[in-house]
DNA sequence: GTTATTGCAAATGATTTGCACAAGG
DNA sequence: CCTTGTGCAAATCATTTGCAATAAC
C-alpha cells in the first residue's frame, strides 16, 4: 500500500513546491502503518518508536499536509479531538457506525446511500462534494446476551473509550 | 413553541432534582428565539442582551443540559466549536448540507435516507441510536452563474464563514 | 437551612505559531 | 545559498472547573 501513499505524496510535494524530508517519511511510515484510526496524539506515539525526535508539531504540520493531499481524512468521533481515517484511498466513500457502548468503529459502505445523498443534494441546488455519515448505535449482542466482547476488550485496553474528554 | 420546550426541561429539572433558576430561563429563552444554529458564543452574547450579568461558565453548563433533555442537539460544522440545532424537537431526523462556498447551513429531511442506515445499523448488528448525515457541497448558481446571493449575504456580514478557526 | 447554582478567574487540553537553527535542492 | 522544514516553548481558543458567594425549595 505504501507505493501509492509515497507517489501521491511525492506529487502532492512537488506540485506545490515543498521539500521531501526524513521526518514526514516517518510520520507517513507511521501513519499508514495499520488501517486504524488514530488522534494526533496516538500518531506522535507511533512516529516516535521509529525517531524519537520527532516533535508533535511537526506531526500536526504533517497531518495537515496529507489531509490536504487526500490521503488522509479527518472525522469526528465525538470526543474533543479530531480522529484520522487513513483507509478513504482504499474505499473512497464508506462512512462510520459508532458503538455508543464500547466506541469501537465500524467502517461500512452503501451505494445506495451514496446515490441517495446525490439526489438530496442536487435536489437543493447544490454539487455534492463529500458526505459523512455517522451513525451511534446501541451493540445487539450487548442487549440480548448481556454481553460484547468489544466492550470486554476495550475494558481491558482502556482504549477508545474516549467520551468527552 | 416556548410551552413544549418549557415543559420539557420543568420535567427534566424536576426528575434529576434540579432547580428551575433565573439565569436557566434567560438561557433557554435566548437559545429557542429563533430556529437558528448556534455557538456557545452567540448564545452568550444573546443571552447576555437578556440579562448582561450572564456569564459563560452558566452558559456551557445550561447548554449541557439542554442537550442532555434532548431539547437541544450538538453538530459538527467543522470549524473547531460545537454548534446546537434548536430544530430538532420539530424535525428529531432532519441532516446537513453545508456549503462549502459561503458557509450556509441547510437542513434536510429524507425518509428513504432514515430506513436506510437503520437498516444498514442492523445489518451490522446494532440498533441505531442517532444518525448525523453531513453533506459538504458546492453551490450550483455559484458555479453556472457565478455569483451566488448566500456568498455575497456572507461576505457582507462576516458571519459563518468560519473555517478552521 | 440544605443543596444546587452562579460568576469569576484560573485550569485544561487540543492544536497552532514564532523563532532560531537545520536541512533539502 | 536560498528557502522550506523542524523542534521547542509559548500562545491560542473553546471549554471546564474550583471556590466563595447566592439563590431555590
Amino acid at each position: 500500500m505504501d507505493d501509492a501513499i509515497q507517489e501521491r505524496l511525492n506529487e502532492f510535494i512537488r506540485r506545490k513546491g515543498l521539500r521531501r524530508t526524513g521526518q514526514r517519511d516517518t510520520i507517513v511510515k507511521a501513519a499508514f502503518s495499520k488501517d486504524e484510526h488514530f488522534t494526533a496524539d496516538e500518531l506522535f506515539e507511533r512516529a516516535r518508536k521509529i525517531d524519537s525526535e520527532t516533535s508533535r508539531a511537526t506531526v500536526y504540520r504533517t497531518l495537515g499536509l496529507l489531509v490536504e493531499a487526500n490521503l488522509l481524512r479527518e472525522i469526528d468521533l465525538g470526543d474533543n479531538q479530531t480522529t484520522y481515517d487513513p483507509n478513504f484511498l482504499d474505499r473512497p466513500s464508506h462512512n462510520h457506525l459508532v458503538c455508543i457502548d464500547c466506541g469501537r468503529v465500524l467502517e461500512f459502505e452503501d451505494a445506495h446511500m451514496d446515490l441517495l445523498n446525490d439526489c438530496v443534494a442536487r435536489r437543493l441546488g447544490y454539487k455534492p462534494v463529500r458526505q459523512t455519515i455517522k451513525i451511534e448505535a446501541n451493540c445487539e449482542q450487548l442487549r440480548l446476551k448481556g454481553r460484547c466482547p468489544n466492550l470486554i476488550a476495550t475494558r481491558l485496553t482502556g482504549k477508545r473509550l474516549r467520551k468527552k474528554r
